[in-house]
DNA sequence: GGACGCAATGTTATAGTGTTGCGTGTCCCC
DNA sequence: GGGGACACGCAACACTATAACATTGCGTCC
């Protein structure tokens, strides 16, 4: 229960820090790709790269700023919408919806249901997998009748860092 | 396992369906109010009314069409927007945030943690407590050095009877 | 009763987020 | 190398939310 040491990134959680490197994720986000048929084209990928390289939940908007800026050419909302929504239906980025911004996910390898720790200090998240809540959110839906398709899970607060420092 | 009955509304969830008039869920909340020495405003008991009214989440923008024309006065945004806050922070409305709409809770006589189900066909949504998952999110958080002020499990799907049409 | 303080609301403008519609290109498969 | 599906470019627009500032209304204090 003492391992404090993390810095809260987008996706990573404390049973994996360090051990993904933002070219590794996109690399096997890749082979993801490729095993599945569809494609991750370059424009695709240069938002998951600009995701991973952000450090924290990013706007659609800044997205496009970055890519108009890295790429030296304008690029429209519906551009980055669009690939935005290829990455998320590949399980390789998530929405968090209450700062209506984007992740990229740590794990696309396993079919996941992500859970947000949101610092409105620093501005950063952690994304956790706790199936035990799918497990609860599935029975209480079970109970009214109902299919689920999609699960918003997002805790806001203060990180470890960042309660700290407010402590002193 | 089969009350299956019910017609999914804001704030309805099924161990007291039918239960909560909304003349009797404004009332409360007035009474709420007083208790508390904060002032339930004409306009933010409007406000509340349209949303129990409603029978749905509601946008502001909605709540602003709604206030200008059952007043027969304009109504600009910030008004409104100020008013939910309020509601809000009173633990009498609930923002969803996968939808940016707002709807009336059913017990803010309670200290509770929302959870709301809802349906992507008929745009209703129910609202549970199922305080084991506060408890496994503030396990989480805890193992995180996480400190927690607001939590939002949303699930989207298909309600009860949705369900059932969908699949006739 | 008039001057002040304060909370709530009004007003205007603007920022931020997301979508529609349509045209063009590009890749892949046959 | 023709055809269809998918991806992208672009312009305009729709929706959601907030900033900044003005006004109203009400209670209080002298």
């Amino acid at each position: 229960m003492t391992r404090r040491s993390i810095r809260p990134r987008p996706g990573t959680d404390p049973d994996c820090r360090g051990r993904h490197s933002p070219r590794e994720r996109v690399a096997l986000a890749v082979s993801i790709c490729e095993g599945r048929g569809v494609r991750m084209t370059a424009l695709r990928r240069r938002i998951l790269e600009l995701l991973w390289a952000s450090g924290r939940p990013t706007g659609a908007y800044e997205l496009i700023e970055a890519v108009t800026r890295r790429d030296s050419r304008p690029v429209g909302p519906p551009t980055v919408y669009r690939a935005l929504e290829f990455l998320m239906a590949q399980g390789l980025v998530s929405r968090i919806e209450s700062l209506n911004a984007y992740v990229p996910c740590v794990h696309p390898e396993r079919d996941h249901d992500c859970l947000f720790f949101i610092c409105s200090r620093c501005r950063t998240s952690v994304e956790l997998e706790d199936p035990r809540i799918g497990g609860l959110l599935a029975e209480d839906a079970t109970i009214l009748g109902f299919v689920a398709t999609r699960r918003t899970v997002e805790v806001e607060g203060m990180c470890a860092q960042c309660a700290e420092v407010g402590a002193a």
